[in-house]
DNA sequence: GAGTGGTCTAGACCACCAT
DNA sequence: TGGTGGTCTAGACCACTCG
């Protein structure tokens, strides 16, 4: 944590603070940014960086020579960036357990040495886990990742929470990219989530981002179709 | 279209245009800000304003300290916002039909009251489409609006594309909250798309919102599993 | 130390909106 | 007409990265 915020970040935190507080309600006017300079002390154009950041993150939105104001509250509690199984099952007060199923270095499929732009001779980690949430299974992950970014990665690691892994080496996915489709439970994984093979599954392709745009991850997930549900916010 | 561009976009329409000509490759560095400044004769602030925008849509990542650099191209394509049915299909090259099985004024459901917020007396229009991308039937969407809001509307504006009526009126979906899960096909479906019970089907809960946060429309959409995907890029 | 992006100032003119 | 946000200037100092 940061303990000097810049002006700017002071003016969000305030504002933003207001509107939770329920100081500012959805739909009213707030200050205009001549007040506010005067209010902070400080340029306009510091003023407006506060106020952008707050319109692109959704609190708030402009209209040309009315004013700024306040959006409805339902939209911003929801708006979030991406988030893993590990922390969604959080929000719901749901226990995580992974099961390695399968942990080896191989030869990446065709799909995958694409998706993960591998050259010729790169090898890759396959990563299957069962994902348990409350202690029943709610997911199975084919994960994979290219063995020259990871040379150090454990069992452990993906026992515990892989994007956890990632923060601690500093990395951060920036961008993803999904296909989700509706199928029916694979013959594969009937065993794993005692169905039949026509229980309904979510399947996500997920590749993971750096900032950069060069990729990390590539993930084929199968959600218990009716255990799980995907929840968005787009903008 | 504007004839007139700000110094800013035109700064933004310019790099764009060499990154998606492959004349700056991913990963490459582009000029420094004050290397741009004079180059187009601007202040640094409004480098600034250019820059920032093109690394909100994806084109360009920074380093404090290194440099701007271009992303790798792969993530930049896929970058697209909040588009229908109509559009998605064109994108693919298929012709769209829809075919209006239901039109009616009714007096809301409980979710769809809560969900546009209305009040107590607001009826709603509950329009039900069977859509078809190159006469092949998709999907089945279950459409609601308020008709507060829409009292002119037709059977005709939902024949067509629903988002071009919006356009038309000046109406912009700046936000949208969706859920997706995966179910077995709905039985009141099954004459529609002449499958049986056991065929998976993407369920979308859709809430299209104003800038301002106001719900404008609620859908329920039912996508073939064999014939649809979701693909999205989330920052 | 030189170069980069991040923050900030104190002005200015404009387009849009309400009255 | 007065107030609002949108664009733009010509400076300044800072923190970070790299050689």
């Amino acid at each position: 944590m940061k303990n000097v915020l810049n002006f700017y970040e002071k003016i969000e935190n305030d504002i933003k603070n207001r509107i939770l507080s329920g100081e500012l309600k959805p739909l009213q006017q707030i200050e205009g940014e001549n007040t506010l300079k005067e209010m902070y002390k400080v340029s306009r154009m510091t003023v407006r960086q506060a106020l952008n950041n707050l319109v692109n993150s959704g609190y708030l939105y402009r209209h040309k020579g009315k004013g700024t104001f306040v959006c409805n509250t339902k939209i911003e509690k929801q708006l979030r960036g991406l988030i893993g199984f590990t922390q969604t099952m959080n929000l719901y007060n749901k226990t995580v357990r992974n099961e390695i199923i399968k942990f080896s270095l191989i030869n990446p499929p065709e799909q995958v040495a694409v998706n993960l732009m591998l050259e010729d001779d790169d090898k890759v980690f396959e990563v299957h886990r069962l994902r348990y949430g409350n202690e029943e299974p709610i997911l199975y992950e084919k994960l994979y990742i290219s063995y020259k970014q990871f040379k150090n990665i454990s069992v452990q690691d993906f026992e515990n929470s892989f994007y956890s892994y990632l923060a601690e080496k500093n990395m951060k996915i920036g961008f993803g990219s999904q296909k989700i489709d509706s199928i029916k439970c694979p013959k594969d994984l009937i065993p794993y989530f005692k169905c039949d093979g026509n229980e309904p599954f979510l399947c996500v392709k997920f590749i993971g981002y750096l900032d950069d745009g060069r990729p990390v991850e590539y993930t084929e997930s199968f959600y218990l179709g009716s255990k799980y549900s995907f929840v968005q916010t787009i903008k």
